[in-house]
Order: structure tokens, then sequence, then C-alpha cells
DNA sequence: TAAAAAATAAGGGTAAATCCTTGTATGTTT
DNA sequence: AAACATACAAGGATTTACCCTTATTTTTTA
């Protein structure tokens, strides 16, 4: 039987190394390629035949969707598992919305791993234990947060940087007040009046890195 | 030849897992208790017999910092490797402070990690190769952030979590014309204006998790 | 396609934050 | 011990942020 040809997208060294080992125990798959970083990656992606890609979202001082975007455009039927410490709904939402076949948390066994290698290695989906119980949770609850519009998103990238209100204006080119009116409509959307609410909520939901 | 006996802590299962295989592998260690949170490692520590303790920093809502707090006045000779995302020289350095003796990053290679275990369990310091050339760097560089005083970490802290200055003031029972003089005095000593990088610096010195 | 509902833009008023300055206390150097 | 430096506390003045309201445009829905 052939292998399964993955390709691992990790920064830290210490966690590829030793998932390289648990995966070649296995002995049902085969890493063909790694990389620590965006432009490695596509990189890679491009050039090696593989089945399965595993991407970290969280690579140093850079962002693992970065990946996605630019190598999406290139890929027939890709299978892309992410590996995220990330179990916000909204982000996993997201992130799933780009097109991956599998999402699994870092607090998922090695288990789960393998087996989201074999399930999107044959066209299904997989979301470790984790993430589908936060799921159904979530559509339980329907507490859903009304979401951004694209100025309003535009809006909070720049506070994110601690920007002041007047210079965001005029980067955007309108008021003061219209920032104003902006961040208001935000705060009362996100439910919270404080720039660290709104600095968790951009990082959650990949506005942000 | 006896075995080093090693505790790890780690919240992610996915890692632990990976490591303990690599570990293994080496066959001159073997890992005789596991806790994925502060509470579980703290007792295990005080009660099994070991070497070396691995613990991550970055635990899944909690701090191994506080891990080590706990620990540290219970054990004489504590042989502890700190492994984390952390590369910051003064986070680093905080952490050198309370006792620990072997520093890794995760950037690093498995077997740095296995030369971090031998030189810790042999009573030498040992620091990854990233952190070392940090250290060397930074003592050729010299630009040393004026450090923050007690009350001025208080409110750091406060800060950071979104407060009012108001409410901060009714906390720690002063004016609040003595907390604006506080965050005045902390942004000049930072050098910076905006609430964002104070929240970056007191999560890279491990004022805030 | 007309009506309703948001999104965008901005003014006015108030609360909060920031900076500058002064005073007191505590600690350090020579 | 006197001179100096630094930490802490708080007042005054200005800037900035926030909220409420209104007008115009764009998008949804009936």
């Amino acid at each position: 039987m052939e292998k399964i040809r993955i390709i691992l997208v990790e920064d830290h060294q210490l966690v590829r190394e030793a998932w390289k080992s648990s995966l070649s125990n296995d002995n049902k798959c085969t890493i063909v390629a790694e990389a620590e970083n965006v432009k490695d990656a596509v990189h890679l992606i491009k050039m090696i035949k593989h089945d399965v890609i595993i991407l970290d979202i969280n690579l140093k001082n850079e962002s693992g969707l970065d990946v996605l975007h630019q190598i999406m455009p290139f890929l027939a039927k890709p299978k892309i598992i992410v590996v995220s410490m990330m179990s916000e709904y909204s982000f996993v939402k997201n992130v799933m919305n780009l097109g991956v076949k599998g999402y699994v948390t870092k607090n998922s066994s090695i288990s789960e791993l393998i087996k989201a290698i074999e399930s999107v290695n044959n066209g299904e989906t997989y979301l470790c234990q984790e993430i589908n119980e936060l799921l159904i949770a979530k559509s339980l609850m329907q507490t859903t947060v009304q979401s951004l519009t694209t100025k309003e998103i535009a809006v909070l990238k720049e506070v994110c940087t601690g920007r002041l209100t007047k210079d965001i204006a005029a980067e955007l080119g309108v008021s003061v007040k219209t920032i104003e009116g902006h961040k208001t409509k935000i705060y009362r959307k996100l439910n919270t009046t404080n720039i660290i609410s709104l600095v968790n909520y951009a990082k959650q939901n990949g506005i942000i890195n």
C-alpha cells in the first residue's frame, strides 16, 4: 500500500521533529517536506507532490493563514489539516471557510492527528474532539456576535496597532468623528468598552495575528 | 546505568506524546510523570521521585511560572528546564532568576533538549543556541529599558486588563491623578504612547500572561 | 420596485486620558 | 550630615475618546 505523503508546516523544530517521529512510527504516512515559514511552505507546496498538508497556524511572527491564502488558488482539491492552539468558534469557522478539511487543536492526541490525516486523505472532513464539542455547544446556544462590517474591520485593525483616532482618520481619509462612530459601533457589537477585549477579539478571529 | 527520571509539564497532549516518544528513543531518560496543568504539576513534583523537571511556560489559561513559584520553596536542588516560545531577554532573565537551570525555546531541536537534560542533571546550566546568542547580543548592545517600580508594575497589570483609571485608583486607594502620573511614567520609561505596546511588554516580561 | 434596515459620515457635549508642574517622602552618594 | 536623585501623590490645562443624535447613502427585504 502507498503511504500518505505529507508536507509539514510548523515553526517549532522541537515540535516538528517530535511529530515526525510519531507519524513515522505509525507507518501509514511519510513526510515528504517540511517548512518553518510562510515563504518556504508556499514554495514547497507548489513544487512537491503530496497528499496532505499539515499546517500550524501560529508561526513565528507570521500566520499560517497567509499560507492558506497564497496556496488555495493553486490547488485543485486541497487536503489541508490545520493544527492550532486556537479553539474559538469564529476563528475555527473562518479557517474552515477557507477550504481547510481538518482542524486539530494542540490539545489533541497523536492518534487524533493520525485519524485526521486518514480521513482528510479519503476526502472527508475531520474535526478533533474539542472542536466538535465546541461546534455542538455553539449551535445549541446560538449567541452569535453581531458581525462587523468591512469598514469596521478596517478600523478595528488600525485600532489594534495602538494608533490614535485622528491618525486612523487621516489614513482612511475621513473625519475623526467618523472613526469615533465606527469605534462606538464596534464596542457595542462586541459588547465591551475596552481596547484589550478588542485586540483579543481581533486575534481570535484572525483579523490580526 | 540509571536512567534520568523526568517529570514533564506540558498542556498540549500532541506535543507531550511526541516528546515522550522522542525522549524514550534516546534511551538515557525515562518519563516518570506528566502533568498538563499547574495543580497536577505541583502535586506530582512534590510526590514523585525525579531528577529533572521539564516545564512548559505557556500552559492553557495558566502560567508555568506559577508552578515555579509554588514548588521552589520545597525543592533542595531543583533541576528545572523551562521550555518556552518566549525568546525576549527580560523574560528569560526573570525566569532564570527564579532558579531555573535550563532554558530551551521551542525552536530548538530534540538533540538540544536532550543535551539540556543531561547538562542540568549533572548540575550544570544549559541555555539553547537561540538564547545564548540573544544574551551575547544583549550584553554587547546594552540598551536596557529603564525598569519599572513596584507601584508602576501594579498599575501596568491593571491597565492591561482594560480597566478605567478611576477604577484602578479606587482599587489601589489613591487619586485618579496619581494613577495617571504612574501611567505617564510607564509610557515614558517604555518609550511608547499606546496601550497595545504596554500589553506586549507586560506579556514579554511575564507581568501578565 | 418601494419600503425598511443597515452602513457610512460627521457634529455637539461629556467623560477620560495625557502631559506638565509642584510638593513630599524615601533613599543614595560623596 | 548635606546634596542629590528618585518614587509617590495630586492639581491644572489640553487633548483625545466616547456616546448621542442627525443626515445621506447603500443594501436587504417584502
